[in-house]
DNA sequence: CCTATTGTTCGATGTTCGTCAAACATCAAT
DNA sequence: ATTGATGTTTGACGAACATCGAACAATAGG
C-alpha cells in the first residue's frame, strides 16, 4: 500500500464526478480543500464520523479525479487536482459557488496558532 | 395521486441536486430535456430501462428540484425548473457544458415526423 | 360501460453506500 | 526492537438504491 492510485483523468465520468461530489461530508472536504488554496494536512480535518470514514470518503473522491494525496512520513496532504479543471471546466467553481451547501462545519483544525 | 409533489427550491439541498445528477439515466434525461429548451413528452423518452425504472428516476429528479412533471390527460410533459438557475445560478449549464457525460444515447423518440 | 393508453406504485431482489470498531501497515523517534 | 502517531483495510450492519414485473389509477375514446 506505498503510494496511493489517482486515476487518469479521462477515465473519470462526469457522473462519478457528481456522485463523489453528493454526499455532504465529501462535498465539505472539497470546499475545504478549495478554499485552502493548497495542502491541507489530513490530521487537521474534524468532521464528527470515524477516521475509517474519512478514508473512506478520501478514497471515493481521489478514485472520482477530485483531490491529489500525497504521503510524506506518517502523514498524508490533500490538495485538489488541477486536472480537473481541464477536463470539466467551471464546474467545481460553479458547484462551490452555490452557498447553502450541506449541514457540516467546514472547520479545520488550526494549522497554525 | 391526482397532481404530483414538486418541493420548494429552499428545500432542497445541493447534495440533493448533484446526487440526483449522479446517475447516467437521470443526467441524461436532463441534459434532453435542457437542449429541448422545453416540454419532452415522457413517452418520448427511450431509455433501455423498464418504465417502472424511469418513473423511479422522474421521481427522484422532481424531488431533487430539477424538472417539472406536468400532466395533460393521460400523457406528461417534463421540462426543467427555472427557478433552480435562480437559487444554484451557473450550476447545471457548468455540468451540462462538459461533454463527456455518460454511456446513454440521448435519444427521443420523433416527436414529429 | 368497456377498452386502450399512459404512467405510478407495490413487492421483491440484488447491489451499493455510509458507518463503526478492530486489526493492520507504515514511518519516526526513542 | 519498542513505542507512538497516522491512516488504510477489513468485516459487519442497516439503509438506500436501481431494477423489474405485476397490479393499480386516471383519462380518453368508443
Amino acid at each position: 500500500m506505498r503510494n496511493l492510485d489517482h486515476p487518469r483523468m479521462n477515465q473519470i465520468s462526469l457522473t462519478d464526478v457528481l456522485t463523489a461530489l453528493g454526499d455532504p461530508i465529501r462535498l465539505a472536504i472539497v470546499e475545504l480543500v478549495f478554499r485552502h488554496k493548497g495542502e491541507v494536512p489530513w490530521g487537521d480535518l474534524e468532521f464528527n464520523v470515524n477516521k475509517a470514514t474519512l478514508s473512506h470518503h478520501m478514497k471515493k473522491l481521489r478514485l472520482a479525479g477530485l483531490i491529489e494525496h500525497r504521503k510524506e512520513g506518517t502523514r498524508c496532504f490533500i490538495s485538489l487536482r488541477r486536472d480537473l479543471e481541464k477536463t470539466y471546466p467551471g464546474l467545481l467553481s460553479a458547484i462551490l459557488k452555490s452557498k447553502r451547501t450541506c449541514p457540516y462545519a467546514l472547520v479545520a483544525k488550526r494549522t497554525q496558532d
